[in-house]
RNA sequence: GGCGACGUAGCCAAGUGGUAAGGCAGGGGUCUGCAAAACCCCCAUCACCGGUUCAAAUCCGGUCGUCGCCUCCA
């Protein structure tokens, strides 16, 4: 058995091989960092998260690129995103792209997304970009043209395999007025002629400009992955024209395949409406980690393919929550349990139950990332768990440790969705000791029947986000 | 208008030829001093129409509907 990945080139399933027996090289379209990162965000890079978290717990040696576009990106006005909001902010340019580059990756890892190996950004990769709009004018694939450099796309028969356009059709569909320097109203810009007030500007053989939208991924891509590479990965909605310009420009000049697997993300949508920089419906990552823990938005996210589309509404991650409940109930159960068991080896039936559980976690993964199924099997394992513990009796160390452990691959390094155990700061310490004190106490009442004691004490804490829970072997907490 | 997806129970969502995973919500139980949690049971024939097949949610054609892209966006 083999990974089977849904090519968006061939657009059907294909048995994933690497290019390199047991590597995988991995580029991901990365954010513009000219304002904070939300939810749609989230969504993709917690996607390729577990997509590269998969293929790791596979075996393979993953090298994950993942850019940080600092420049290039333009309005429809022709002015720089990253400029304009440095205007309105009366900012330095790199000082917006710093605040919001540091602001992702702090969203990031708030969201337990594990950093890519490599995160280039566009301003500081000009050199490599340069030269390969050099060598593409040298092969006839780009023309120079008043400061500006194109891409001529008919010189690259292949433009729109991607994304299925054919260039006959963009040019009678183009809604933008063409510009006068191109000779086809298809062709992109490579680089461009930087006019008097764009302060985000470079030498180049073509006078001061900046790089055009999409070379950056090309010559990135390129230099820490090799012209050829395995999975190619990015929102949907990039497909066109971003995407399909990368590998126009990439294969012209390489005369060699650019990524041999396209995995593309699926748009999310909030309350039932795109979430847009245009519209203004954005909800940022930081809002949204006010109201829900961050594995709950993994596990909602998680809940659907990454291919498919999502909608974003209240409803939809408080019942993701939910689930997760489920699953954390059993993990902090087997836990505690594990503090006070007995040692012993894991007993034959758990480590059948196990094993199978293992295995058709795979069996769904493997097929395309299959996360949905992923955490169907997680749920099935969690009732089995909840059983053999509520009712089998006391197991052994031995049991317990096999438990938790298949939890922490699969949950918490698969899926991120399981954190470790509590922490061990002096904090957690104390906040636990007092509880465990007021747990006493409440049992004391109880003993003498003195129930009005003991349900303050559960309802207060539980006001304080502090849930008791009595089991036969006694009371255990855990935060609401 | 063009290109591409999708339409599975109240909601979310797997399943691509052999009689529908899982979660949430809901109903009924067990357990509990009461709760909470957990466990058990119940809850769909897969938008519609036609076709292929011994057999289709799964393949083909059509209809209706939703969405994405075609213009900045992950």
């Amino acid at each position: 058995m083999s990974i089977r990945i849904y090519n968006v080139l061939s657009r059907q399933k294909e048995a994933f091989v690497p290019l390199t027996e047991g590597k995988v090289n991995i580029y991901v379209c990365g954010p513009t960092v000219y304002d904070n990162s939300h939810i749609g965000h989230a969504k993709t890079y917690v996607s390729f998260d577990v997509i590269v978290r998969y293929l790791r717990f596979r075996g393979y040696d993953v090298l994950y690129v993942q850019n940080i576009t600092d420049v290039g990106h333009m309005l429809d006005t022709g002015e720089d995103r990253i400029l304009r909001k440095a205007r309105q902010t009366s900012a330095k340019p790199m000082q917006v792209v710093e605040t919001y580059t540091r602001g992702h990756f702090a969203d990031m890892d708030a969201l337990g997304v594990r950093r890519p190996d490599i995160s280039p950004r566009a301003s500081g990769h000009i050199p490599e970009q340069i030269a390969m709009i050099e060598q593409l004018i040298d092969k006839g694939h780009a023309y120079a043209s008043d400061g500006s450099v194109y891409f001529d796309v008919a010189s690259f028969p292949e433009y729109g395999k991607l994304s299925g356009r054919v260039i006959e059709e963009l040019e009678e569909g183009a809604r933008v007025a063409v510009r006068e320097e191109k000779r086809h109203p298809a062709d992109f810009a490579l680089w461009k002629k930087a006019e008097p007030q764009h302060i985000l500007r470079w030498s180049s053989p073509w006078g001061e400009g900046f790089p055009g939208w999409h070379i950056e991924c090309s010559a990135m891509a390129a230099k820490y992955l090799g012209e050829t590479f395995d999975i190619h990965g990015g929102g949907l909605e990039n497909i066109f024209p971003h995407n399909e310009c990368e590998v126009a420009q990439s294969e012209a000049l390489h005369d060699a395949p650019f990524a041999r697997y396209w995995a593309l993300t699926g748009s999310l949508t909030l309350e039932g409406v795109k979430m847009s920089k245009s519209l203004g419906n954005t909800l940022t990552i930081k809002d949204a980690l006010k109201r829900w823990r961050p594995e709950a938005i993994r596990t909602f996210i998680l809940s659907s393919h990454y291919g498919s589309p999502i909608d974003f509404s209240d409803e939809a991650v408080d019942a993701a929550y939910k689930g997760w409940q489920r699953i954390w109930g059993a993990v902090t159960l087997v836990r505690d349990q594990l503090r006070r068991a007995a040692p012993g080896e894991a007993g034959a039936e758990a480590t059948a139950m196990l094993d199978a559980a293992r295995a058709a976690f795979i069996e769904r993964m493997d097929d395309d990332f299959n996360t949905p199924g992923g955490l169907a099997v997680l749920q099935d394992l969690t009732r089995q768990v909840n059983t053999l513990i509520n009712e089998g009796g006391p197991q052994t160390q031995g049991t317990l440790a096999a438990i938790d452990a298949l939890y922490r691959e699969l949950g918490g390094d698969v899926l991120g969705i399981v954190p470790e155990q509590a922490e061990s700061t002096a904090d957690a310490a104390r906040e636990d000791g007092l509880v465990r004190l007021l747990i006493a106490l409440r049992a004391e009442a109880r003993a003498k029947k003195d129930w009005a004691t003991g349900d303050t004490i559960r309802d207060r804490l539980k006001e304080l986000g502090i849930v008791l829970e009595d089991r036969p072997d006694g009371t255990i907490w855990k935060l609401g």
